[in-house]
DNA sequence: CTGTATTCCATGGTGAAACACCTAATCCAA
DNA sequence: TTGGATTAGGTGTTTCACCATGGAATACAG
């Protein structure tokens, strides 16, 4: 379905703007369709997921809640309290870091890394059929684009700030 | 930059997971730009913003609440509240609306409007420059590999309730 | 015309995000 | 060593999203 007919729009549209409609439209059924399909029954949000699956890839002695940051899609995420909600649940653990003791090290607990696999298979094939209704070649051009796009973005953003 | 080294993900990529992440992190940039080069300088939020740049493509009478729930991006939205915000700002008033009395017509005031016209001034600029970094050819195919993925996405939401 | 179903909106509560502030540990230069 | 600067992370507050509830107006079946 066209955005215009999506977004009920009559007038027509300023240049630019259709990109930036359509990749907020796109992270936001992305992001509706994991809720739904994902998240929501397991009673986790997506950036609770986010910090189990980057444990779950890191090592074995967890990491720093600012390399946790760092990692996560969403920057400015509030990271300590989102490590606290997983703690209270369970699914993480601290631990002191000998090596410096203003941070603890963020580890996932057994039932941490259950979850973490149970979601990862679901998240799999969600995944897998986000993919599927590309090509290859595709895929690789919709990638290219939209990493031309951070690029940019990145740039204006220094900018702005600079 | 590659995806890999921006997020600083070491392992392999599971498949359809990359265009997911670049999906996220594509709309992450985009309204992060956003904001801190528009919404942040006026103190408005980029939903407040949605429902200004709706009523003025609008008809002259207003929207009802419902109208502008559908033409939201964001389609959860708390939009009696937004309006509530906008509302004690001045920028928009409600009128009762004669042929159905459940619900108001909301509408820009001339402060409104003319928040709106000054912010649509610099949101053009900012989405301009997003759309320079890409032919014409190239946008064309984002725009329409996007809405594949849409068209994908809501076919599994709707799978997914009914 | 009457009772029921539906639509539209507002609101209360919960939980999370944004932003700034605060504390503690570390680093480093004098 | 000691003083300040830096870094890490926790906390307080406001704002907002999300869900469920409820009430008012309308539509409709009988």
């Amino acid at each position: 379905m066209h955005l215009r007919e999506e977004l009920q729009i009559t007038k027509s549209f300023e240049p630019g703007q259709e990109v930036a409609l359509a990749l907020l439209l796109g992270r936001e059924y992305l992001t509706r369709l994991f809720d739904k399909g994902l998240f929501e029954r397991e009673e986790i949000s997506d950036q609770q997921f986010n910090v189990l699956r980057i444990l779950k890839g890191g090592p074995r002695e967890g990491y720093l809640v600012k390399d946790l940051r760092c990692r996560m899609i969403f920057r400015f995420a509030d990271v300590p309290r989102l490590v606290n909600r997983l703690e209270a649940r369970g699914l993480v653990k601290r631990c002191e870091n000998p090596a410096d003791r203003r941070g603890s090290r963020v580890q996932l607990t057994a039932k941490g890394q259950a979850l973490e696999a149970r979601l990862r298979a679901r998240h799999q094939a969600l995944s897998a059929r986000v993919d599927h209704c590309l090509s290859p070649a595709e895929r690789d051009q919709l990638l290219s684009l939209l990493e031309r796009l951070r690029d940019d973005h990145r740039e204006q953003l220094a900018e702005l700030e600079g």
